[in-house]
DNA sequence: GTCTATATCAAGATAGAC
DNA sequence: GTCTATCTTGATATAGAC
């Protein structure tokens, strides 16, 4: 358990590594369909039959894509988290009520997932492919990442809508559905490609219409 | 020019139609990637060497469902702004002052656009497509409705944003792609797929969190 | 374990008979 | 003008040498 990997077993990783993050990107810009086996392994520097020996399927290597972005967004998570304890902490050695607002937290969340997005990081796959979407749920590394980040962000939703931060009326499955079309809106991708705008505006906008809406007026 | 189409016409306009029907719906339910022009000819009932007598490739089939669709969206705004000036008409007549909120149409047409995406009415393209993207953008019929309908929506959309309906502080860029991103918005089929909730709840919450966000306390 | 070379198959597109 | 049968291509997946 604790020994030491291998020499062999350290370049096995970097390899993998290499082809995840081959397939990250790829299917970040390019989505699934458009993404071939073959751009993986020439991207990742190896032979298609060689990367198929690790990768029993194109599907098996959009799933690991999807754990390593999922690992990435809890780590982001619990690293709010612990932020969020040693704050409340201080706050209250000093003089009390200083609970992290959750709504702040899934402001935070979104606009990771946002600032991801505009860097090419934030892989996305298509919702209508029915042999895709079984492979993934029959996934058990991606369904146990999947879970433990939908059940973190429905904390803090439910403690938004209790607390009066988000609208109480709304099933929280709309709250949580929405974030997660957040990391991949297509409006961010457009106000990209238009050149015009900042990554931090942006957000900034995508943020704003997300919780206040396109009525919203600017205090 | 007005005379009378001949009974071969007539064959030939049903047949078209029930082609671009057929790519409709499969461009609907199981998107551009998923759709063999196999089944397009199996649905509309008849072989496919005809079909590509007819439509020269998957991609113009792809362009005329989408300009049924945007025309279908054209119709309906025309309809809004007609009974719009005629009530301005009747409110004039009666006592003034009975101009059509424009956020009002724009969020008419918000509705009309996810009623007729949980219908499974709504084609829609993959974003990440080049060549298809380049073969639409020479497609005049799809440019000019495109443009006729981005036109209309415009005009609503600075009128509501001068009017202190919208936050004029957005890009009026912004507020189009977000109409247009509702009318294909996965929250809205992820609702739907769940099975919980009458299309008439789902609608009135998306619309909500468009217009108002996710933290608006309903007044 | 990695590569070259190949099998296999699905899907877009077409030829040619009627 | 429509259909059956076929071509062609590109992409997933694999066999077999080293």
């Amino acid at each position: 358990m604790g020994a030491r990997p291998s020499i062999k077993d350290q370049l096995q990783r970097v390899r993998q590594d290499a082809i995840v993050g081959a397939v990250n990107r790829l299917l970040a810009t390019k989505g699934y369909d458009a993404m071939t086996v073959d751009e993986v392994a020439a991207d990742a520097g190896l032979a298609k039959a060689s990367l198929y020996k690790l990768f029993p399927s194109k599907e098996e290597l959009a799933g690991a894509a999807m754990v390593g972005a999922l690992d990435r967004a809890l780590a982001f998570v619990d690293e709010l988290r612990a932020q969020a304890e040693q704050a409340e902490q201080a706050e209250q050695a000093a003089q009390g009520g200083g609970k992290v607002a959750a709504v702040a937290q899934l402001k935070a969340v979104a606009r990771w997932a946002m600032a991801t997005q505009l860097e090419g990081e934030m892989p996305t796959l298509p919702a209508h492919n029915s042999s895709l979407s079984a492979s993934l749920q029959s996934n058990d590394a991606y369904m146990d990442r999947l879970l433990a980040l939908s059940n973190r962000l429905s904390i803090w939703i439910t403690e938004a809508q209790t607390g009066g931060q988000l609208n109480p009326q709304l099933p929280p499955d709309l709250v949580l559905y929405t974030l997660f079309a957040r990391a991949c809106d297509p409006v961010v991708a457009l106000l990209k490609d238009s050149g015009q705008y900042s990554h931090e505006q942006i957000i900034d906008w995508v943020l704003s219409t997300t919780f206040d809406g396109l009525a919203h007026q600017a205090g």
